[in-house]
DNA sequence: GGCCAGGTGTACC
DNA sequence: GGTACACATGGC
């Protein structure tokens, strides 16, 4: 029912709560969630993680996998650009590491991130879990948890019962690409193999996945660490700490990050998100005209692609 | 009460 | 090609 996996330079608190994930929940020193069909407890100690589970035959390799541990950490953050905004980002959350999250579950939420604060994703995320996940095992005293509901039970519900969930216009969305998933019109798993710009290609075809959706998925789940998504955050960001006083398109700079970030540069971007989610702010950043900055990220799906 | 939120689809020019 | 707006709901 316990485990111990040994790592250094892990950031529990950071990685859990970066907006990677939905419904990891803190509780005292420890965090709670689930993966797959198990119920875990994590808590960090020096030179460990310790995990409890919800039943005597946990998948164990299933948060293993979850949790990133094989991650080269010092490598990878050693592939970062050396500059003043970087290394700032860095230096703020040592220890923040990638997931690997069930593709299925990654899609689903990020389908509901659009123009919502994250306290709201997690919010509908666990109105979904609650109303149409299955029960997992959790220890006698701790609240119900449930799994993800399996594209075919959200299919089955429909858009009207999705949107009682407090989707708003997103449980469309849920709803139709549930149903391709369900149909098997696109198969989640057998991505997995594919190139990187099919995978996202895949995505795009999906109602309500863009750009910003599609690399979600594919740094979080597919693990493509190439995959930079670029949201409202990361816009400001870029443009604040690169580019003063200029106001590069959003297509330049994706261009920028390609190349500036290196080959982890979706991991650079997750250090950077919650630098400045966390530390700097929104108010660090000048705010543009009204009508301009919001809908700069429009445009990138190709036309007719659904 | 108004602005904004880990965007996308669509209708315009 | 690009630009503007609708889309639900709630936190601040």
């Amino acid at each position: 029912m316990t485990a111990r996996f040994p790592v250094s330079d892990y950031d529990l608190a950071a990685t859990l709560d970066s907006g990677q994930v939905f419904r990891w929940q803190r509780s005292g020193e420890s965090w709670e969630g689930v993966v797959g069909s198990d119920w875990f407890q994590l808590r960090s100690v020096p030179g460990f993680l310790e995990a409890a589970s919800g039943r005597p035959d946990a998948r164990w390799d299933r948060l293993r996998d979850f949790l990133g541990l094989e991650d080269p950490l010092g490598y990878i953050c050693g592939t970062f650009p050396q500059d003043p905004p970087m290394q700032a980002a860095l230096s703020a959350c040592p220890g923040l590491r990638l997931l690997r999250q069930d593709p299925w579950e990654c899609l689903a939420s990020f389908l509901l991130s659009s123009t919502k604060q994250i306290v709201q994703i997690r919010q509908c995320v666990d109105l979904l879990c609650r109303r149409f996940g299955e029960p997992v095992a959790v220890p006698s005293g701790c609240p119900p948890a449930h799994r993800f509901p399996d594209p075919e039970r959200l299919a089955q519900a429909g858009e009207a019962a999705l949107r009682e969930c407090k989707l708003g216009f997103r449980a469309r969305y849920l709803a139709g690409t549930a149903l391709r998933i369900s149909e098997a019109t696109l198969d989640l798993e057998s991505l997995q193999d594919r190139p990187t710009a099919e995978v996202r290609e895949a995505l795009m075809s999906l109602p309500g996945v863009g750009r910003k959706i599609a690399d979600c998925v594919l740094l979080f789940a597919y693990r493509r660490q190439e995959a930079f998504p670029v949201d409202v955050w990361i816009l400001r960001a870029l443009r604040g700490l690169y580019f003063p006083n200029r106001r590069p398109k959003l297509r330049t700079l994706m261009r920028f990050a390609e190349t500036h970030f290196g080959p982890h540069a979706g991991y650079a971007q997750q250090y950077l998100f919650h630098h400045v989610r966390t530390h700097l702010g929104r108010a660090a950043f000048a705010k543009p005209k009204r009508g301009r900055f919001r809908n700069v990220l429009t445009s990138l799906k190709p036309h007719g692609s659904h």
